[in-house]
DNA sequence: GCATAATATATGGATATCCGCATATCTGCA
DNA sequence: TGCAGATATGCGGATATCCATATATTATGC
């Protein structure tokens, strides 16, 4: 991992966000950060599978769908720009937050506090 | 002064070493910089300016030379990730620092402790 | 004014990036 | 088997990025 490459990675916004929204919630599945986003979904996949080649997320398929979260192998240095990006980040992560909150009936609602519909 | 942006000054490898550069240094003139990152003076003066326009430095005018230093207005978050970068670029940095200390008969190179020759 | 050093910009071309749309793949279920 | 949802990828086109070379600008010293 080198810092151009991390910088590169991030330089986009719908990657820098799905990078903001691993690192606050640890694990989403693609059709949650589609809706948190609010971004069409092969944008979004397209996006993923650019930071999977960047060693910047690791997938793990769960029936249906595939969860991201950080890579392991992501060093301090890395986490902590994360970290700052968070905080110069912070209305457009809150809104993200809430898109998240309201998306109802998607894998992870119930364990976010959501009511699922279905 | 947005993340996006900021990270997508710092995706190519000139315009990061010259702000890590700066963010060490304090302030460097052109030539400095040019001798520390052994890159072309027009490439090097063309990525100073787009980092001016982005208002990531601020550039002053002293006789012949060119000043360049960080931005006075960059928010402490851009100057955390600076820190950062420096850490994962340690060695870079580190080859860079020599270069600049080697460059004797630069404007600065009596304030680095190098012999000026001339 | 003229030569020279330092710095900036113009130009053209190669390459990369990003997008929308369409479609393919994979999984779970009837 | 076949359908539907979730995810990934192929493709073409618009645009942006980056570079090298050449040239313009600004300041200094004679």
């Amino acid at each position: 991992m080198n810092a151009t490459r991390l910088f590169q990675c991030l330089g986009e916004p719908t990657r820098l966000n799905a990078m903001l929204l691993l690192h606050e919630h640890g694990e989403l599945c693609v059709c949650e950060l589609v809706a948190a986003l609010e971004q069409a979904q092969p944008k979004v996949s397209r996006h993923l599978a650019q930071l999977r080649h960047c060693e910047l997320v690791a997938d793990e398929r769960r029936g249906q769908w595939v969860y991201y979260r950080l890579h392991p192998a992501l060093p301090p240095w890395a986490l902590a720009i994360f970290g700052r990006a968070a905080e110069a980040e912070a209305d457009a992560l809150a809104a993200m937050r809430r898109r998240l909150a309201g998306a109802a009936g998607l894998p992870g609602s119930s364990e976010r506090g959501a009511i699922a519909c279905g």
